[in-house]
DNA sequence: GTTTATGCAAATTCTTTGCAATACT
DNA sequence: AGTATTGCAAAGAATTTGCATAAAC
């Protein structure tokens, strides 16, 4: 699917921007900060119209944000049939490595399901797993 | 156990700053930003001393760090035997409310074991479930 | 032609750092 | 006495808002 068919079907506008934005999530397959966007963008595009394109797409469901505990936000492409689920659920693990410092999204495994306690409504879940990537270890 | 006796088991300085701190996060059972620490004790310490406070805990095992997808940096204290785990091991789920905001600690479940493909080393897991709490639902 | 996106400047919030004064052991 | 903590001011990073211009539909 291209880049222009994903605004086109989440009702969004077709700029150059938003379409260098996607492009950058489509290259690399990892969760992204505005500033990871920014720099591989080369500058071409203000920071302040990445944050409003980023919360366009999540708005829409184009994105999905990522946990991290570095207290930057993070954002990853949803899959194709993401929003065909009720409450935009995202069903796979993420791990981020503490040499490299990405975060990739563990598509092969998926969140186990967790019973809570009477009470709760549950609308989301969110797996973050933390250590060293296979390209770190060598 | 005594705020005091947290201070001395993990070789940190009694200051009364500490064991206000300490207080606010036994009084609340949640998890909590530097802000709501901040209200909770009434402006009687300066935001830069919560900070440096609250990254002493963080490494000398008091407090550790929550996942939250708002973009602030959340902190809950430590079970009693957490420092007994190699790599700081906190193995429950936290709750985040969509309505009133605040997260919980989960004791009572588990976070299930994943199997990640070969290669990675796996050394910290968290799970942060999303939704709405008992309270909240009436 | 109307609506929406963009860029710039500026404001807000979160977090860290430097340094002199103070408190802890 | 010696070392660690505190408060203030200030710096730095992340994110949002206002407004006039430009681009998309």
């Amino acid at each position: 699917m291209t880049t222009e068919n994903i605004l086109r079907r989440h009702d969004l506008r077709r700029t150059s921007n938003r379409t260098a934005i996607l492009d950058v999530f489509v290259a690399q397959e990892v969760a992204l900060s505005e500033r990871e966007i920014e720099e591989a963008m080369s500058q071409t595009c203000d920071r302040v119209t990445i944050y409003r394109t980023l919360n366009s797409f999540l708005e829409r469901g184009v994105i999905h944000r990522v946990l991290d505990d570095s207290g930057v936000m993070k954002y990853a492409l949803c899959a194709a049939d993401c929003a065909h689920h009720e409450a935009h659920y995202h069903d796979h693990v993420h791990f981020k490595c503490r040499m490299c410092g990405q975060t990739t999204c563990i598509e092969q495994v998926q969140i186990p399901k967790v019973i809570l306690p009477e009470g709760f409504a549950l609308e989301e879940v969110n797996m973050l797993l933390q250590g060293v990537c296979p390209e770190c270890r060598g």
